[in-house]
DNA sequence: TTGAAAGCGCTAACAC
DNA sequence: GTGTTAGCGCTTTCAA
């Protein structure tokens, strides 16, 4: 461990296996991205060069000569990350990752909190990354809006503000699904039917409560029965307790997530009615709290793990020069279960 | 962008801020390490022009020059990545990162199936990373056994085997959380106490059962009802129903974890009998399977942010040359709730 | 306390 | 097709 020449751990160099296979450096490189002008004999001694030393290169060298990193971060913005039990959040990560695990990029994962934000930004814009994906419920963050203007950049989710409008994303068609599961309370008979909806300035919120909006509409229905909730279980019993509270008749509901759907649940159950012969729920996301919910919960299923490796693959388009679309709008579906 | 000389938008270098601060590189160098040799003046001038220049030190490259990368690798098999919903999981993979976060090392996240164990080992050999946290249920998997060896490593979860042993990790105590679970249980006045524990081979189905028995000998209470799940809502349904046709007496069940707890729920239901007038169950994750349950879940929580924490935390004194304890194990807490 | 100089391991012209 | 030669941006002895 103390010897200066010798260290039979030491981790060999490229240079090492030049030596071995009798070639120089620069074939060896070349072999090892894969140039095509190699010689097969050559490309096969250094191959075997390789293996007996057991050479990995080393990426802070192969960067700095090349200046790529093979690195793109996953930024979660704190806020997020807060709720990062929330399944559909793990889905796009571990998308993301699995994705990412089939190309040559590395997946460097950053929490940032809003205080953090010009820190992280610095770090991004400072050459230590090749591309970002950026994960985020929250449209009042506008702290990465710029970004894509000088990093490859997707986002996921919709983008909040017009100040993103340049850049990439992917997303989930949130009105579509959410005017289809609307559709199906009403294809179920249902006439007087609620929303709960999420906070108005994030994208999911706000899009749900459109698509159910506009199925509404396109049947002459009543609006008036809406409330909010913050996407979480408590919030969602809450909400479901003031429509109730109102005393107008309901036999249809819309939660947009499951979660409040659960919640719902509750303060249905405590008020004496019955799912879904009193009223018949819809919730978003085809979460676990719908699968074990009782009755189990008609919902739309978003595809999170889609979405995650979706954005990776538009991010390793991009990063290579490839055209790909601003915009990838991923379908969701319906699936009925027996709470309608 | 095509003049070769100035190019507004280059990423500045630790050069350029020398220039502006009239300093040699070695002395910004030593001021961005915090080095306590430089006169305050200098640090100051030094500071300025970091702060003018918005200067970010190129990773690679101080990577390249001091053997050291400043990354660490979180690894999640990817046959755990598939559970990865898991909020237990999630928690722990958030936790890591935000302690990381507070330090300056990055967190790569590596998902690699059992195919890939050999890339990933070598990758991790490879100088690319400065230690790696090892996040798994699965014992089967001995991949990452010896790497402690030769890098800082620490294991999530209890080690599976002995080959282990050398090796750092963090747990929660799933012995005593467990007894304490079932003596809840017979505090509750149960005697006819079930199981459904997770497989053998997983830390946590082993120990969980352990703890189960601990605490049924200790009162010399029969240990036949015993059933095996695989931690899914399913498997738990399956279970409980298995144990239901068993015909014997049941008043108590210890789930070894919400999920599978959630699918017994449904398999009592189903069979006409009422929680926890017929049979109390406790759970264990306290996760939000538990907490949206009917009624909701008696269960035992784990500190699983903690846990990610910790583990972070364990493996910055490892990198650090501080002596740190080869394990650490965390405590659990009951979490009384309506199911008994 | 500060500066000069020598690399870290690799890639990328350029020449052969 | 393959070798030579400069660096990439930073840290780190060693002198001063």
């Amino acid at each position: 461990m103390t010897s200066e020449k010798l260290d039979s751990h030491a981790v060999p160099t490229l240079e090492a296996v030049a030596a071995l296979a009798g070639v120089s450096r620069a074939t060896v490189s070349r072999v090892v991205n894969g140039s095509t002008k190699v010689t097969p004999e050559v490309t096969e001694a250094v191959t075997k060069a390789i293996a007996d030393l057991n050479y990995v290169p080393n990426r802070a060298a192969r960067s700095l000569a090349s200046k790529r990193t093979q690195v793109v971060a996953l930024v979660v913005p704190e806020s997020t990350a807060k709720v990062f039990a929330d399944p559909f959040f793990a889905s796009i990560v571990q998308g993301a990752a699995l994705q990412l695990a089939e190309t040559e990029y590395t997946l460097n994962m950053v929490i940032s909190s809003e205080f953090k934000a010009d820190k992280t930004r610095r770090y991004l814009m400072g050459g230590n990354v090749d591309g970002a994906l950026i994960v985020s419920h929250h449209s009042g963050d506008h702290s990465y809006a710029h970004l894509g203007q000088s990093l490859p950049v997707v986002f996921g989710g919709r983008p909040v503000s017009d100040a993103e409008q340049g850049s990439y994303f992917v997303d989930v068609d949130n009105v579509a699904g959410a005017a289809g599961a609307t559709e199906h309370l009403i294809a179920r008979g249902r006439r007087n039917i609620a929303i709960i909806t999420g906070p108005q300035d994030m994208p999911a919120g706000l899009d749900r409560l459109t698509g159910w909006r506009r199925a509404m509409e396109a049947h002459g229905l009543d609006q008036s029965l809406i409330e909010y909730g913050d996407f979480s279980p408590t919030s969602g019993r809450e909400a479901m307790k003031r429509l109730l509270d109102r005393g107008a008749p309901i036999d249809g509901l819309f939660a947009a997530n499951d979660q409040m759907a659960a919640g719902a649940y509750a303060s249905i159950h405590e008020a004496g009615l019955s799912i879904p012969e009193d009223i018949a729920v819809v919730g978003y996301d085809d979460d676990y709290f719908g699968l074990t919910a009782t009755p189990p919960l008609t919902t739309v299923h978003q595809p999170s793990i889609g979405l995650g490796e979706t954005m990776a693959r538009v991010l390793v388009k991009l990063m290579s020069g490839t055209a790909v679309d601003r915009v990838t709008m991923l379908p969701t579906e319906l699936v009925v279960r027996q709470s309608t």
